[in-house]
DNA sequence: GGCATGTGTATTTTT
DNA sequence: TACACATGCC
């Protein structure tokens, strides 16, 4: 396509954006105006300007992001450059760059990238043995000293500060804490293993290494960031470090759509971007090109309510259209009635599933309609929520291989022997000091998998066998030459395949996905690649590895509001708006928390191009299993108050608020009230 | 006494 | 799903 062709097709202000010459630029994109359009449209403007493809560095959110953008920036100037930028989120794009620099930084060149669950993990080997899990003892619980070391590295802030600000139950302990931090970064770099924020921690560090840093940084001429309302304070510093040599920086984002500040993201490093870098270009699309005027009348009124934020006015052109529609639903199953009509309501009308989605707060949410969508045989693919990666049959795999590939590997370690029968964490231990994994075994002896075999014959009867097939199984795929990833995996399926059928329920379903994981380990160069990219670019559900989606196959989308930041769809179906479920009440402690879920809210309306569709369901029960009825009415969402709800079209569904159920505020305080006394009186007060 | 294993209960969002 | 706590084995 010749340029003046496609540059034409830019707004005024998306072509300044893409034209801009060097120095740095920011841009503050509202929803649907072209964000993704114009960072690509500014990457084959680059490359057409001269620029090397490989000399840019496109740092994004997800790896969807950033296949998108140079699919089509490869698209306009005709050239596939998609393999020759750099492009992925900050943490794989560290990744990459620590294989080539880390050595000059003393890591080891086979580092082993550990998720957040084998971090949680470490966190509690390293807090139970200093003892501090004794009963009594209010010591923070292992995701909690998690959560604080993330928060205090990617916040940069001092432990006691996170400590007294975010978690000041626990600020007591500080000094424990602090030593299980040690114990942690100590036992980490022994066995040659990088968490998520070591990722970050040491690109950070290369990047400011006066020798190193300017190398680093000279290698590309220009560095452009998305979503930057919701990098933190350590990701910053890396984008200012990355600029050493030049300012050639463009960040995008909208403050508005900040949902990341539980992972100590902050929007006001956008704000303050022109602070950071003098001469900033000052860029603001404000109009809308996805949705329908009332979707984004509705949506402008949602977010005006915000407390804070760069103001901005989003419009559109597209005045014609259906105004939203509130649906008001007796129960949770009329509400996935409700969903299910909806949606195949619009499949007449020509709105294929794949154009639809839905979507709500937290991953459960969805249960009971994907039970209903199952009924009805309406194919979907869910999005958030519980990963591949996470369901327990696929960590054990991984973790066989990953000792396979690290021997030092504690975690790792701990969680295969804990499933052999009769290994509990006390005999893990044990094991563990017996073949060296730790203390690491002095001047690299010989490998803990060949000690295992020799720990296996001296282990009381029970044990042998156990420790010696694990022995077998793991000295297959450690040897030289290394058999292929895919084999290697197999062959550990094969030793997995008794412990699964004794541990877990459906293990055929369980054993299906091992199969599915050999089958993506067969397109990996080696073993140590395989892990790396399963653990920085998680599978999104358990049929995105078996079966990745034919194109021509049509299924509706599920996600959490989190995992569909940047999508769009012409149908919108967003369930659950009770309050305490959207906002959630884990988060309306404070008004942060609560702005916070607001923009979650207005980025679910915003995903929507034609229709848009918000259920409501009144009653809710306390106990998802049980067959008894205790339940609670919930209020609709706060963040559609009356006159919010005047730019919706309401319908009801269910038997809704005649005058027999429906709650009534007097009667329910005096029949909790009789019900309270009643109690009392059995207690004998 | 130390340890593995069974049982009941509460669950946010993700690189 | 995973945790805390209780039970019961060696």
């Amino acid at each position: 396509m010749a340029t003046t062709t496609w540059l034409e097709s830019l707004n005024p202000a998306q072509r300044q954006a893409v034209d801009h010459g060097d120095g740095p630029l920011a841009v503050i994109a509202g929803a649907g105006t072209g964000k993704t359009k114009t960072l690509a449209s500014r990457v084959a403007r680059l490359v057409e300007r001269g620029v090397p493809p490989e000399r840019i560095l496109l740092l994004t959110f997800t790896r969807r992001a950033t296949h998108e953008m140079l699919t089509r920036a490869s698209r306009l100037i005709g050239a596939d450059i998609g393999g020759k930028v750099w492009g992925g989120t900050f943490h794989s794009v560290a990744n990459r760059l620590l294989r080539t620099y880390g050595e000059a930084l003393g890591l080891p060149p086979s580092f082993t990238v550990v998720d957040q669950d084998d971090s949680v993990d470490l966190f509690n080997l390293v807090r139970s043995e200093a003892g501090l899990g004794e009963r009594g003892r209010r010591f923070p619980r292992k995701d909690t000293l998690a959560s604080i070391y993330s928060r205090m590295v990617n916040a940069q802030e001092p432990l006691r500060q996170v400590l007294k600000r975010d978690f000041p139950w626990c600020a007591a302990e500080a000094d424990a804490i602090a030593e299980v931090f040690g114990g942690y970064i100590e036992r980490k770099r022994a066995q040659h293993l990088l968490d998520f924020d070591d990722l970050l921690l040491f690109w950070h560090a290369a990047a400011t290494e006066p020798d190193l840093g300017p190398i680093i940084a000279e290698r590309f001429e220009h560095v452009l960031v998305d979503e930057y309302q919701d990098t933190n304070a350590i990701q910053a510093e890396i984008v200012r470090a990355m600029r050493a040599t030049n300012t050639n920086v463009m960040v995008v984002g909208d403050d508005a759509q900040a949902i990341y500040s539980f992972r100590a993201a902050d929007p006001e490093h956008i704000l303050r971007f022109p602070d950071q870098f003098e001469g900033t270009t000052l860029v603001v699309l404000e109009q809308n090109y996805r949705s329908t005027a009332p979707i984004l009348a509705a949506s402008n009124d949602v977010i005006a309510k915000a407390r804070r934020r760069y103001s901005k006015e989003l419009f559109t052109d597209r005045t014609e259209g259906q105004r939203p529609e509130l649906v008001t639903c007796m129960t949770e199953q009329d509400q996935s009635d409700a969903v299910c009509d909806a949606v195949l309501a619009h499949r007449e009308e020509g709105i294929e599933l794949r154009e639809q989605a839905v979507l709500f707060r937290t991953g459960h949410h969805s249960d009971l309609l994907e039970i209903e969508l199952g009924r009805r045989n309406i194919p979907f693919v869910k999005y958030g929520g519980l990963k591949f990666l996470e369901a327990a049959h696929v960590k054990d795999l991984m973790a066989l291989l990953r000792i396979a590939d690290n021997p030092y590997d504690e975690p790792a370690w701990f969680r295969t022997l804990t499933m052999l029968e009769g290994v509990g964490p006390a005999n893990a231990r044990r094991v563990m000091a017996a073949v060296g994994v730790r203390p690491r075994a002095e001047g690299d002896g010989p490998s803990p998998i060949l000690r295992l075999a020799e720990a296996a014959e001296d282990a009381p009867p029970l044990l042998h066998d156990e420790l010696a097939g694990l022995a077998a199984a793991l000295g297959d795929c450690a040897v030289e030459p290394a058999p292929p990833p895919s084999t290697q995996v197999e062959r550990l399926a094969e030793f997995l395949t008794p412990i699964v059928a004794r541990r877990y329920d459906s293990p055929d379903v369980r054993l299906g996905d091992l199969e599915a994981l050999a089958a993506a380990a067969s397109g990996f160069a080696s073993r140590s690649r395989f892990i790396t990219e399963l653990v920085l670019d998680p599978a999104a559900h358990t049929g995105d590895l078996a079966q990745p989606p034919h194109l021509d196959d049509d299924f509706l989308t599920l996600s959490t509001v989190h995992s569909a930041k940047g999508g769009e769809w012409r149908a919108v179906h967003v369930i659950q708006a009770a309050d305490g479920m959207f906002p959630s009440d884990m988060a309306t402690r404070d008004a942060d928390g609560v702005d916070e879920e607001r923009r979650l809210f207005y980025v679910a309306l915003t995903r929507a191009i034609d229709h848009l569709h918000v259920y409501f369901p009144m009653r809710y029960y306390h106990y998802r299993e049980r067959r008894d009825d205790l339940h609670g009415y919930a209020p609709i969402t706060r963040f559609l108050p009356p006159a919010t709800q005047a730019l919706f079209d309401q319908r009801q569904v269910g038997v809704v608020a005649t005058e027999d159920n429906a709650p009534r505020p007097g009667l329910v305080t005096a029949a909790a009230a009789k019900v309270d006394a009643g109690i009392s009186a059995l207690l004998g007060g």
